[in-house]
DNA sequence: TTGGTTATGATTGTTTTTGATTATTTTTGA
DNA sequence: TCAAAAATAATCAAAAACAATCATAACCAA
């Protein structure tokens, strides 16, 4: 992993938890601890962050909150404005799905005084759920510990008594022939779940996922639609056969 | 648990409950009494908070009518005890569910390296829980944001596809006509098919609780054996008709 | 390719943190 | 008021995290 790529991953997960060991860097990271102490020490000159003994913490500036993060994220720009036009789609009294993720994360404080109703299997999701007084049903399930999402086939029966008006989700991979990827296996069921369970679905992702492909395939192109941000005219005429491609402009 | 991640805990908790005991806070951060200790310490000179014998408050408050344990958790050691016991009743194997509230939270502490499996509604133990590496499943349901405990029907359906060895619930009031009963009608339904899911239902209650009778009516009090600390002999003879009351002696 | 540079990960000794223990102080209740 | 109990402070050894160092691997330009 390249050293930029790596230093937004921690600024990231910091975003995500405002506290993160070593031990949870190396492991996201794939770097050893000598390459991690040495990343927090030069973030830390940046003032991106602060080292604690043990990891490392975000410099408490309360007023930006996760100014440092927002802007820190790969491309964080893009998914504000997917974030943004999601959100727009969404009316008066509907039902929606939010999948966990940080481009559904930013779609959340676009939902203020909507007056709908969220389903979501994050966890991570309710503080900000909460904050902007959002009416909230968590799915049941196991607790995964590491991502705070709720999966497994409890995750799924739970899931799939509601019925949703329109369904958000993040997504790693997207591909002509692979269709819909994802890395978990068992999010890719709930991801599943929750397109078929939506009159309609909508795909978050920025540019960067077209062509990708990642380990579990969670459902075909034509079954939900994607919302990206400016890419080529011709990744677009790739997909536009298979489903329907809406493209963010600035 | 890292020291910042520590620190924003306990002002956490004091923001909550205004004032709080050392005892509360080794629970909440699975760490040591010194450790606490010490970071009331740091906290009070950097004006966090203030330090009391016994715990800490907030720094501007003008509550001295009451003593730290009379405020911030009436009967902390009786809870301990009653947690503690409780958890001698936990088996290697066991599926618990285990309710939301202060004393059932004590328990978790106890529960690790058990092998058990964990049902709760209780968004407020999956920090506890994960820290002491057990295996969780949370219900489904509407998120009360409030008290952050998941409830409603759907919470009720995705309760019952669950059953369990053994069940712990809080409770705030014991009356031998009006049974077990608890303020809210919405967490009352989910202790009751909660109490009806499992083999064995134990209620932790400490002594204040008898005699009470709070809104909604949870069960019968056959329905649940009564886990308590030192009471006087009279109050178990007018209950031990009833129900099982197991007696927690110093 | 080659030579020079930079990044990485393992290893080392040092420092910090932690939790247990002990002694001291404070609170409580008779 | 005094003695017992509880909470606190001080101390210390063990564990964890740290910085410094170094050899190796990857990279880049000529």
């Amino acid at each position: 992993m390249l050293t930029p790529e790596r230093h937004r991953k921690i600024i990231e997960v910091l975003g995500e938890k405002s506290v993160v060991t070593i031990q949870e860097l190396v492991e996201a990271t794939a770097s050893s601890e000598s390459t991690i102490r040495r990343d927090l020490s030069q973030l830390q000159r940046e003032k991106k962050l602060k080292r604690v003994h043990g990891g490392a913490s975000l410099t408490h500036q309360k007023s930006e909150e996760l100014s440092v993060f927002e802007k820190s994220e790969r491309n964080a720009l893009e998914k504000e404005k997917i974030a943004q036009y999601a959100c727009d789609l969404v009316q008066t009294g509907d039902c929606i799905y939010l999948d966990a993720g940080t481009t559904t994360l930013r779609m959340i404080p676009h939902l203020k005084n909507k007056e709908i109703t969220v389903v979501t299997n994050a966890i991570s999701h309710l503080e900000a759920l909460s904050e902007h007084e959002i009416k909230t049903y968590l799915i049941g399930g196991l607790v995964k510990s590491k991502t705070k999402a709720l999966v497994g086939s409890s995750a799924i029966k739970s899931l799939s008594s509601y019925r949703f008006d329109k369904v958000f989700l993040g997504m790693n991979g997207i591909h002509i022939e692979a269709g819909f990827t994802t890395p978990d296996p068992e999010e890719a069921a709930v991801k599943n779940l929750a397109i078929s369970l939506s009159q309609k679905a909508f795909i978050l992702a920025d540019h960067t996922k077209f062509h990708e492909t990642s380990f579990s395939k969670v459902a075909e192109l034509n079954e939900a639609i994607i919302i990206t941000d400016d890419i080529d005219d011709d990744v677009i005429y790739d997909f536009q056969d298979k489903t329907e491609v809406r493209v963010v402009t600035s």
